[in-house]
DNA sequence: GCCAACGTTGGC
DNA sequence: GCCAACGTTGGC
């Protein structure tokens, strides 16, 4: 089993509405590498840690799972969408998502500061300097720590 | 709203 | 394939 990091801004998509959906499409992504994640990379079973970002204060807000494995992003055919893509063809889609539920909520949001105060993440890639991407590998440990500190 | 950092695009 | 220009992300 792996564990994620997924970022989202709560005005667009929040830990309610993922509370609320029982199990949501994670739509939207439009960087290669974050999609290369989800197509290949993010499986059944797989934990995410849930992170609210451009909101006050950021952070991580609940651990969710994964309950459906990357398959193609409708929006990017519907000329409709804020995520529309013109050079998307039907038949090589070229954005992926994948499903989730949530699995808990943290007791309350644990900030950025938070975690950049833990000695014990200080190597996590959500830390590193000018780190953007919206999904993103985290390792057995970090996630471990990040889940007894959300608990407590 | 600013702006550093990064990703993408497109001319050559 | 290089790289300048432009667009986006996201903390502050």
């Amino acid at each position: 089993m792996k564990f994620w990091l997924f970022k989202t801004e709560p005005d667009v998509f929040s830990i309610d509405d993922l509370e609320r959906e029982k199990v949501s499409f994670w739509e939207g992504v439009r960087n290669y590498q974050a999609r290369n994640y989800l197509r290949d990379e993010v499986k059944l079973g797989d934990l995410i840690l849930f992170y609210h970002s451009s909101t006050q204060p950021t952070g991580i807000v609940g651990i969710a799972e994964v309950v459906g494995e990357g398959e193609p992003d409708p929006h990017q055919f519907n000329a409709k969408s804020p995520y529309y893509d013109e050079k998307a063809d039907p038949n090589k889609p070229r954005w992926f998502g994948v499903r989730i539920k949530l699995k808990h909520r943290f007791k309350e949001i644990l900030t950025l500061e938070t975690l950049r105060n833990e000695a014990k993440l200080k190597d996590m890639l959500l830390l590193k300097r000018g780190m953007r991407l919206s999904i993103q590998p985290v390792s057995d440990r970090e996630f471990q720590r990040i889940n007894e500190l959300g608990l407590r």
